[in-house]
DNA sequence: CGTCATTAATTGACTCGTCAATCAATAACT
DNA sequence: AGTTATTGATTGACGAGTCAATTAATGACG
């Protein structure tokens, strides 16, 4: 055998890949520029990886991992409902995917998901994780309104995060101030949502309660949409 | 002077580029296949646009363009502000949005705006323009905290649009069931959420009126973030 | 009305660089 | 000595952008 374990090596491609993607802002990197990154000869990436586009969709998982791994830990502490929602949308606009390299990583994913069957999979593993946290998390306040609401909370945490990671602001200083812009402004807007939401939830039911039917004890579960 | 005019050329060259970028999923579309779509040789795209990264940007005005001209009308009729938050959840997942064609560019453009300023200047265009319809629409409904929410529900259409638009399903088939999906499930959520954030506005209102100060006049102007 | 000169759009072959992928040679390890 | 990772030169294809030649229009003049 010679220098580095299988496993090490590809982990150093995919950081590579990952760097390439984040200073390029494109997928039009070349494997040279990643090998050079990775400290490897141009070659090796194909003795790990068959294709370019295989590469890729490492890379694409590797972002995933981590951004798993980031709000899984923020979870693991926490007790209440309001905990939860609070760590998931933190993760969610966290330091770790507000790196130059993981916004431009995750964007351009999202255009490899218009010709990438494998990259739709897993674009759609993440949303299936997201709905699955914020549902088990607004479980205990809103019932069977859970999975309708954590439809809309995960579409403004993904429509949000575009807006602040494309903002100029974020994007324009080329090294500067890297994370100038964190995304904390996006975590508040999302918690607020969510009040909001949950308040007309409890709205609803109350009238509801008072209006229309004296058994309280009505819907438990029902059709989400 | 020969066959036809600068405008019609123009015209033709960025419908071509559109086309062909929905049909790759990418902006890896050589000068061939543009011109080649349009009934032109290669040469003359280069005559009409200094280069390729012109004529994308060109391309994604005309996409807003277009997507603007959709929302207009759809105000066109509008009275209430009720109607005017419909018409612009429906436009935004209208059919001319849900295009194949209009999401690749679409999605595409986004990746574009990670190295083109200009690119990043046109979405925030497309940005700021929905934010002030949503405004306009929420002022009536819950007046200063119409800025606030309009921020939501602009990140909230779109991260439902992407959802959907790069959902397996609105996508799979390459040409069989093109618009199998429309977006009205996304035109339903974004109403529910506006419904909801109104619903909280007015609660609100309601307790720090009920409970906290008797002076009804309290805040008119204040900071929305 | 034709013919020819002028002007401008349009062509497509060509250049020059680039890059994904290969593979025979080599270096590092046991 | 044998095995396996690693190299890097190479190939073959492809594509952006150029440009000299071609074609179609306009109109000037006989």
């Amino acid at each position: 055998m010679a220098r580095k374990s299988e496993e090490e090596r590809r982990r150093d491609l995919i950081a590579a890949t990952i760097r390439e993607i984040g200073a390029s802002g494109t997928l039009n990197v070349t494997t040279s520029q990643i090998a050079k990154s990775a400290g490897v000869s141009p070659g090796l990436a194909f003795h790990y990886f068959t294709d370019k586009d295989t590469l890729f969709l490492a890379a694409m998982r590797s972002i995933l991992t981590e951004y798993r791994a980031d709000v899984t830990q923020a979870l693991a502490g926490t007790r209440t409902p309001d905990e939860r929602l609070h760590a998931i949308a933190q993760a969610s606009f966290g330091m770790t995917s507000f790196r130059r390299e993981a916004i431009s990583a995750w964007v351009n994913f999202y255009a490899l998901a218009l010709r990438s069957e494998e990259a739709r999979r897993l674009l759609s593993l993440y949303h299936r994780r997201l709905h699955s946290n914020l549902v088990h998390a607004l479980r205990p306040k809103i019932r069977e309104r859970a999975p309708d609401v954590a439809r809309r909370i995960g579409g403004l945490i993904d429509g949000l995060y575009l807006r602040y990671a494309l903002d100029t602001r974020t994007l324009r200083p080329p090294e500067e101030a890297v994370g100038a812009v964190d995304g904390s402004e996006g975590a508040q807007h999302v918690l607020r949502a969510i009040a909001a939401e949950c308040t007309e939830v409890h709205e609803n039911d109350e009238i509801s309660m008072a209006d229309a039917d004296p058994a309280p004890m009505a819907p438990l579960a029902g059709p989400q949409e």
